[in-house]
DNA sequence: ATAGGGTTAG
């Protein structure tokens, strides 16, 4: 083999990865082999970057393979690089065993090592090698500080970090570009921005490298600390603007709902000739979703197209999360769909957003769907999947799942006991919310706000008073936790509820926020549950006055007055909604899933088509729970009508029909499931009761508020 | 000659 013809071999290979073309690059390589040509210790180094970068492990094995064929494993570079190659691919063990199995190590060898072991997160093996490196041989050197400073800005705390940095200064070390980098990531983790502006200073004023990443990191500190204006400035100030700086003050823009700022932005990044890439592309994107502009949205997934180069998981995940967090369930679903066909593989953001959506819709059969595609993608031991398959399953009415997912949970955070406590809640059970707590404090977990908003909950859909009152109190007395105005809210319905409604007044008049709507409504229906018609009028005075063109607050009022037979004033009320023009009451709907169906059941829309029959099946079931001792409870008409006519009006629920639609077309013993838009009045909750006992099928009923499970009658 | 630490998008 002519050396010309390895020199040749090598200069492709260099000048692709010069270019940035990794994956031709290693084609080279490759035919490089069959043609016998020797590669250069360089050249493999390179390489070796390269799978580092794209995350080309099977290329990197060859490599590796080839590496020892040639017993260039010597070559300290090579095996260093190895190292640094194996730990980017997430191969930490394959990175430790190349490690292990050198006769010799250099600095470099340990800084790659405990890299590796810090970026993946495994602190404490970071800094056990940390400790073994020192010797007389070695000692940690800037480089090393810096690993041990990222790993713990990636994964540790805000206080570990400031730790790490003083420990690096007390070995005698200057804080370098890379080490005021991994204090501003933390700093922008935590939110402490003002302690950014230090650091800012303080980088000046000690004339630390202020090269461009730093540079780009502070110009991202501002952007994330709402100072567009300060960002901008720092940003027309660079002598070299990279495309990373352009991407964050663009994401900046776009997030804010800025996009006339963010499009001017983009093309005069055009003009100075920088490519948008994809992180361009999703910075813009994601502000359009999030903000529920779907149509601009897709248009940028277009333009991505457009401009050569494919959507990624980010913009699909950013279509998904956009559309769920302005509760487009349907489009959050249909764009998974686009996805898949797109051949891009979702991951554990991907998930946790499509099971948000499958909660938001209360849809159980999509959310298995989801979960099962989870667990053959090997996502269900992220934390954050785990975590929202909990959510999803308590709000879509499987709070069995939810159980079995949290108690499998490895290492538990705050926000999985949170769920698991609020599924008991939504489920209405109490005592099961509390011993959860009372586990959870005990394996030494702090609570916070939310965790007493589930427990409150728990409560208050139990009507547990003493338990809740003695709660509310511990929050502030052994938690140090200053209650907002849905713990308030809660203590309000939890009193109005069981009757107390004399305390609720009390307890509104002496909390130390001021009442809003939420607290006057929970006040409105526990006296409308009483009829306590004095109070209701105070409460509604308030809500009217906080909210007058909401509909529920009249209709509510109009609810009491009827039952009371008070029709002037019923006829009162209705004409000032009229003079108010205060638009009608949301649609009251139900439904429920057959096979792949979804059956919707309309107080005002257009019949369902079976709907003769569903009637006739559900006179059969009424004369039936009749016999078993049911009573239509005609305090839940509200119209001066007579009684007949009042239980005619019953009968005609969407919740009714839906569970006997439910019945009706399914002959396993699989649960009814129906979900409802607003809440169950008490005469479908007994009708749901004996029809339970009556059909011995179970039935799960969601409302607007909480859960409903009805078995035997109970 | 050729190693090790860093910036943006969900």
């Amino acid at each position: 083999m002519p050396y010309w013809e390895d020199f040749l071999w090598n200069t492709i290979i260099m000048v692709n990865l010069k270019k940035q073309r990794w994956m031709n690059a290693l084609q080279m390589f490759r035919n490089m082999q069959f043609s016998f040509a020797k590669v250069t210790g360089g050249t493999i180094v390179k390489l070796l970057q390269a799978c580092g970068k794209v995350g080309a492990l099977n290329e990197g094995k060859q490599i590796h393979g080839y590496v020892l064929r040639c017993r260039l494993e010597s070559n300290l570079s090579i095996s260093n690089s190895l190292i640094s190659m194996y730990s980017r691919n997430d191969r930490i063990e394959l990175a430790r065993r190349v490690f292990d199995s050198m006769e010799k190590h250099s600095i470099s060898s340990w800084n790659s090592i405990i890299s590796g072991y810090a970026a993946l997160g495994d602190l404490d093996d970071a800094k056990n090698l940390f400790n073994k490196m020192e010797s007389p041989n070695f000692k940690p050197d800037i480089i090393t500080w810096n690993c041990l400073l990222s790993g713990h800005s990636l994964y540790g705390s805000y206080e570990t970090v400031l730790t790490i940095l003083q420990r690096l200064q007390g070995a005698g070390f200057k804080p370098d570009s890379c080490s005021v980098m991994s204090v501003l990531r933390a700093i922008i983790e935590v939110g402490f921005f003002n302690f950014g502006k230090e650091i800012h200073g303080y980088v000046i004023r000690n004339k630390l490298d202020y090269d461009v990443y730093v540079e780009t990191s502070l110009v991202d500190m501002y952007v994330k600390n709402d100072c567009l204006k300060k960002a901008h400035t720092m940003f027309h100030n660079m002598k070299n603007k990279n495309i990373v700086a352009w991407n964050s003050l663009i994401s900046g823009y776009s997030f804010k709902g800025l996009f006339q700022v963010a499009e001017t932005l983009l093309k005069e990044m055009e003009k100075e000739g920088n490519k948008p890439d994809l992180a361009t592309w999703n910075s813009l994107l994601s502000g359009y979703s999030i903000r529920g502009h779907k149509e601009e949205a897709l248009s940028v997934i277009h333009r991505i197209k457009r401009s050569g180069s494919t959507p990624n998981v980010v913009s699909w995940t950013s279509m998904i999360s956009g559309s769920t967090q302005n509760e487009n369930y349907r489009d959050a679903l249909e764009f998974f769909i686009q996805m898949q066909a797109d051949n891009i593989k979702p991951n554990s953001a991907t998930m946790c957003s499509l099971l948000q959506a499958c909660a938001g819709l209360a849809s159980l059969k999509k959310g298995e769907e989801i979960h099962c595609h989870s667990v053959r993608l090997g996502f269900v031991d992220d934390i954050y999947v785990a975590t929202t398959l909990i959510d999803m399953y308590s709000n879509a009415g499987n709070l069995k799942m939810a159980h079995i997912v949290f108690r499998k949970i490895q290492s538990k955070t705050l926000a999985s006991w949170n769920c698991m406590i609020m599924g008991y809640a939504i489920y209405g059970k109490g005592e099961e919310a509390i011993i959860l707590f009372a586990e959870m404090c005990q394996m030494g977990i702090r609570p916070d706000a939310i965790t007493f908003t589930a427990l409150l909950s728990g409560c208050k859909n139990s009507g547990l008073i003493e338990e809740g009152w003695n709660y509310f109190d511990s929050m502030k007395k052994e938690y140090n936790i200053n209650p907002t105005i849905e713990h308030y809210c809660c203590m309000v319905d939890l009193l109005g509820r069981a009757g107390y409604l004399d305390e609720a007044w009390d307890f509104i008049q002496m909390m130390p926020l001021k009442p809003d709507a939420s607290i006057w409504g929970a006040l409105l229906i526990s006296c409308r549950i009483h009829k306590n018609i004095e109070l209701a009028e105070t409460a509604a005075r308030n809500l009217f006055e906080l909210e007058p063109y909401n509909s529920a607050n009249y209709v509510l009022m109009m609810n009491l007055y009827s039952t009371l037979n008070r029709w002037e004033d019923v006829e009162r009320l209705k004409d000032l909604t009229t003079v108010l023009s205060v638009k009608s009451q949301q649609p009251v709907w139900s439904w429920t899933q057959v096979n792949q169906t979804i059956h919707i059941f309309s107080a005002e829309g257009k019949p369902h088509t079976d709907e003769g029959e569903i009637y006739f099946e559900l006179y059969k079931l009424v004369s039936e729970i009749r016999k078993l001792g049911y009573q239509p409870d005609i305090d839940c008409v509200y119209q001066n009508i007579d009684d007949n006519e009042k239980e005619k009006v019953l009968l005609s629920h969407t919740e009714k029909l839906a569970i006997t639609y439910g019945l009706m077309k399914t002959k396993s013993q699989a649960p009814v499931r129906v979900i409802k838009n607003t809440r169950i009045c008490h005469d479908c909750h007994q009708a749901a009761k004996y029809i339970s006992l009556a059909q011995s099928r179970e039935i799960f009923l969601k409302d607007g508020v909480r859960f409903h499970h009805f078995r035997g009658g109970d």
